[in-house]
DNA sequence: CGTTCGATTGAGTTATCTCAATAGGCGTGG
DNA sequence: CCACGCCTATTGAGATAACTCAATCGAACG
């Protein structure tokens, strides 16, 4: 059934995400696929959720890439955590029932709803189902956690370096990493918001990891020259990703 | 029974916790005081949980302060959350089977213990209470949000007075509150490392703070002056906080 | 009563920011 | 097809928030 097949290609990328950590079966990956509503498409630069609003649905990111964020009184924005295809974005939402930040859309993407009552069934009826929801959000926890030592300790260049690897890594694992290149979709604005820096200060940051030959980042596209090097200078380890399959 | 008695006392500040978000049911908070195993105590200045050990349990903090943190090579050190009474540390390490990060011991602290089993055990049976406790671990993913704004964007005295609001707020909600102000026993290097500061520069912040006549914090002890100032001057939202009750 | 640890303060250093100017790329409209 | 305008990237120069180093002081402790 047609329906069924989008519905099916539509978690694909969060069953691959999920099948890298722990054993989906196929009646999970089922309840999965029958839990999407509708699939939509929304353009870049748009306000998916915002903060505060009353939720009864989740978004998983199908295509594309999205960030949460925080805003203060002056402007500043702190970019608090990036999403790719695969990453079920707002599942937080689903125990919160609202979120305290935005979540806007930077490139082009495809989004598959995922009612609120639909996961309550999950929890119901497929236990470890739940249990690996329950994970991911957990991933991104984790994610953030990273971020606050990054961003807190690490020097502006190893800030740098620690989320071009992040991404490196990340967009390995949904296979968007060719020849040692991922695309990266952000403006110096977007990577300084990430970082907890200025623009202008990650454009020197930038021209300094290409100078000593360990990535570089242009027109959209991050290359890796030397990823021993970036790992080194980040201290990037990537345990903190969860990547190794769970006993059982 | 002793047992279940000091079982009930030892979920008494997380069944508070919950309370004060949802209605937890007669037989969700036997669920989980039947899942109590032992009740162990710990000195000051302990590793509760050490980073990447395969676990099967999670701690319970009954009593005192924790906190999580991680270290970069050259020795400096970030905390990335402080935990009071109440507060379940670990119970992401449930669906994470290890941590990233450690948890140590900031006082001497009372900690319950709750094997994995049982939680699983709650999962399968209590759906309902399961989504709470997955519930309470998005809420500490919340806070680590809101400390990545902090140190990503706030000014070094902003950060500080945020963190004395958020704590201001927390140690209200498990009542250890009174007269405007609450014990906090860390030293000003703890601070420096929650805040991403040094120590030196938040003497001096703490300092301004004083001469500001917004809070006081000596002796291990904070007080509040102006809380309508300092919740002006940190932008503290207390939302982030998820302390309304939810619907139904 | 000496030792240690945390708090405090001064003085000089530096990483990062701010302001500002220039240049490149790209889309739109004339 | 060119010109204009806008957005992003780049670079320089000067400003400043936060850091480092270092000395003093007080309290706790054995």
């Amino acid at each position: 059934m047609n329906l069924t097949a989008s519905a099916g290609q539509a978690v694909e990328g969060l069953v691959r995400k999920l099948r890298a950590r722990d054993v989906l079966s196929r009646q999970e990956e089922e309840a999965l696929a029958s839990s999407v509503g509708e699939v939509k498409e929304v353009g870049p630069g748009r306000i998916l959720v915002r903060e505060g609003v009353s939720l009864s649905e989740c978004n998983l990111l199908v295509e594309g890439m999205v960030c949460r964020y925080k805003e203060l009184n002056d402007g500043q924005r702190q970019i608090l955590e990036l999403h790719l295809s695969g990453d079920f974005v707002d599942l937080h939402s689903f125990p919160l029932k609202r979120l305290e930040h935005n979540i806007g859309s930077l490139t082009p993407v495809r989004i598959a709803i995922i009612p609120h009552e639909r996961l309550k069934r999950i929890t119901e009826e497929h236990p470890h189902l739940a249990r690996m929801l329950w994970f991911s959000t957990l991933l991104d926890a984790a994610i953030n956690r990273e971020w606050i030592l990054s961003i807190g300790r690490r020097s502006a260049l190893a800030r740098v370096a620690h989320l071009l690897s992040e991404l490196h890594v990340r967009m390995g694992i949904i296979g968007l990493v060719h020849d040692r290149r991922y695309p990266l979709p952000l403006t110096q604005t977007d990577l300084a918001d990430a970082t907890g820096l200025t623009a202008v200060h990650v454009n020197r940051m930038l021209k300094k990891l290409r100078d000593e030959a360990l990535v570089t980042f242009r027109n959209g596209e991050v290359t890796i020259h030397d990823w021993d090097g970036l790992q080194g200078l980040a201290e990037f380890d990537p345990t903190y990703l969860y990547l190794e399959r769970r006993p059982r």
